[in-house]
DNA sequence: TCGTAATATTGCAATATTACGATAATAAAA
DNA sequence: TTTTATTATCGTAATATTGCAATATTACGA
């Protein structure tokens, strides 16, 4: 046991579940807002300025390109990542569509 | 090691991130689902309608409960859960103004 | 080519999460 | 009181996640 049983579910649960877990955990949340607020590119600043080590910061990273939110682009030695508006905003939009859709409670 | 950090982030942030946790499984997106699209109140119905154990169900809802997104009232030996609209809409506030602090990108 | 800076990957230890069977607790019904 | 239905909790096994040191990779500059 352990394992979330992923079939069970309909695709369009899956896919809220899955973009609620890259914003689930709060370096994951702080890597973004700083990427979005430096309305730029940055690297790794990132580690001085979230004080993970380099090896952590970058997984983290990984975890939110995997989802499709960021564009990153070799400049030299350094790596300039930013957000994917797009998809950034398409995950927005998914989101509300779930919180819209919630009815009246009844306690 | 394996543990959150959670002390190195602002509030704000580490409030997205545990709202966002709420949404991070799929069984809690479909326990949520239905008990929205019901608009009323249901009990253990979802054991039926999502397929996890009676156990593995309670968890979950307790782990919503814990978000303050459910109202719970015992009617008899059945307890009757129903969404907190206040709090939902709060979620959804925050994570918009999450959403919509996302400045262009560069890259 | 060699050294250095920036980023990615690997391997591992610590911790957290998921799922379920068993069991407890509660309240209605028999 | 005993049974039954409903929900919660406990204990535990399996798996996933987090974080870091060490190492690899890549690209620039000397």
């Amino acid at each position: 046991m352990g394992v979330t049983k992923r079939f069970i579910y309909s695709d369009h649960i899956n896919d809220i579940a899955n973009i609620a877990k890259v914003f689930a955990h709060p370096a994951r949340v702080a890597i973004l807002k700083y990427i979005s607020e430096q309305e730029g590119c940055i690297c790794n600043d990132l580690v001085d300025e979230i004080g993970l080590s380099q090896a952590t910061i970058s997984q983290h990273l990984s975890v939110i390109g995997d989802s499709g939110l960021l564009k990153g682009r070799f400049e030299g030695k350094k790596k300039c990542y930013c957000l994917n508006l797009e998809r950034f905003e398409e995950f927005q939009i998914l989101l509300n569509s779930f919180f819209n859709k919630a009815a009246s409670s009844c306690c």
